[in-house]
DNA sequence: GCCTTGACGTCGTAAAACCGCCAGCAGGAG
DNA sequence: CTCCTGCTGGCGGTTTTACGACGTCAAGGC
């Protein structure tokens, strides 16, 4: 464990927790996610963390659809499989567990990307709420039905309104670790 | 799998069972073991079983005591390990599962050892009936106590007669894979 | 027809169960 | 006192079991 910082502020769907490890993201929680929010946190303001809640404000003010944040997840190597493919999936868009998990070359195991959608640890950034049921039903999400609704309805309203002005895009995420 | 291939023949302490994968040793069962055998068992004669046989009924006579045989045992990294160093007990004598365990590095792991111990496919050959509780008991064996109790008798009595003649040593088993 | 239900098949994880152990005690027999 | 017995708690790798943010298929109800 190297020096881990954290913050938090606040966004329409509540207030978020973003956790740096060193230079990177490692994870960005919901309000009442019952994720277990990585020990031995430290109160240390960062200055990368300043750039994370900006993008996240861009984000919820439609002026940003792609993120461009170095990124750290801590999992399985299926499950950072699984996320690297979440970050595949283009704003306002959707696709379904099924087809994820044949992109990663596991078909049948639309069930086991479920599990590794839920333990998804950087909400928002790794679009995990892009992941519907392969009949169109929202299924789940660790912050709440409402707000992948919520979040997805947001993008989609964006990508409309994209047909009049110009976004802007700060680039793809890099994963590291 | 590779070809496979197995004989029965008979021993002081009842009808061993010899497998080999290719030109190695993977199993040598006693009678009534409750390990499952490798599946895909075909009934082909072999030269190479038949060194295995003269090696094991020298062994029985007590004019062999250490064996010259390439093995292949097949379990995880842990077993394999516990098993090499089954390999280093000397004729004769005994060691106990804590000081096995400690040997490969792992204190603590005595009952790992055991665990392992008792999964070995290569009876006699690789010597799991050299270790004894720490109490002295001998505590298990998947061939019986009394056939763990009937090797160590063996092999103690003619340790005792080797002041009288000589004895003739194959070598060390090599193990691969 | 169309939608809702429920029964499998599926697959990676997490947690629990399983023991061929061992050290530390508590009693009882000599 | 010593020796032995039997219990207890902790140990650690492996195996088994249970668990879903799924998907397909078949069977009813409208």
């Amino acid at each position: 464990m190297t020096d881990r910082s954290h913050t938090t502020f606040d966004s329409p769907i509540g207030p978020l927790t973003a956790v740096a490890d060193g230079e990177a993201l490692c994870g960005l929680y919901l309000d009442g996610e019952h994720h277990r929010v990585p020990d031995a946190v430290l109160g240390r303001e960062d200055r990368f963390l300043g750039e994370v809640q900006a993008q996240l404000d861009a984000y919820f003010d439609g002026t940003l659809t792609d993120f461009g944040l170095p990124l750290a997840p801590a999992g399985t190597p299926f499950q950072r499989q699984v996320w690297a493919a979440l970050c595949d999936i283009a704003y306002g868009s959707t696709t379904t567990y099924g087809e994820l998990a044949a992109a990663i070359g596991r078909p049948g195991a639309a069930r086991a990307v479920g599990l590794a959608n839920g333990r998804n640890p950087i909400a928002i950034v790794v679009p995990c709420h892009r992941v519907i049921g392969a009949g169109g039903r929202l299924t789940g999400y660790a912050g709440g039905l409402e707000r992948k609704r919520w979040l997805l309805d947001h993008e989609r309203a964006q990508r409309a309104l994209a047909l009049l002005g110009s976004r802007r895009s700060v680039g793809c995420n890099s994963v590291t670790q």
